[in-house]
DNA sequence: ACTACCTTTGACAATATTGGTCAACACACA
DNA sequence: TGTGTGTTGACCAATATTGTCAAAGGTAGT
């Protein structure tokens, strides 16, 4: 499995951006960017929109990893974190049930 | 569902302890527990292990539900966060495998 | 060697978030 | 009145997160 860093990593280059570039068309720092793509730094959401839409690519999936990620940071080495996500998966669930 | 901070406030009253008194015995404030009961504050898992040793409760099943609760507040309001939490689930299951 | 790019790195400042402290409040009841 | 209960808000301190900047090292072309 590829990080959301590498994933829009593989992306700049495909679409012709240096990280310089892309850096200031999302008006970021390049070394934010680097480090993003690198797995150095987190991503924010509004990053990771905002690159998906410089690269024209889809990012649902993107977004998808992105939340992915930030969640099994926050499991981390956690001896029940499978269990916990089941957990929260019930009641997103259950929650959708509800207001849909 | 009832939350952590419900669950522990049921247990430290059917272990008859005031708010003061189990706040004194995991040295805490009382201020700071008694939001964390009623959800203002988050719990950190180390008070939740230590309330749960207190009032002689298995602790499992409050540190999952503690985790979950975090996993949730991180994903509120996120369009994609159910799929997020299997894309998550994925790599857990998948990590498990693969080091156990 | 010089120039012009590129990416990475680390030090630092600014800012936001979290955690803890404290005093006061309101309520009930002996 | 005095004692015990839980709640609230203001405040400070520690910590984490983010942003800024300058410098370094790599590569390619002239």
């Amino acid at each position: 499995m590829s990080t959301v860093g590498l994933q829009l990593r593989e992306l700049r280059e495909k679409a012709g951006f240096s990280l310089r570039k892309a850096a200031v068309a999302i008006d970021v720092d390049v070394a934010i960017l680097s480090k993003m793509e690198r797995g150095e730094r987190k991503f924010s959401k509004a990053l990771v929109l905002k690159l998906a839409e410089l690269y024209e690519a889809n990012s649902d999936k993107l977004v998808i990893d992105y939340l992915s990620e930030k969640v099994l940071y926050e499991l981390e080495d956690e001896e029940f974190g499978l269990e916990a996500l089941k957990a929260a998966e019930k009641q997103l669930e259950y929650k959708k049930q509800n207001t849909q």
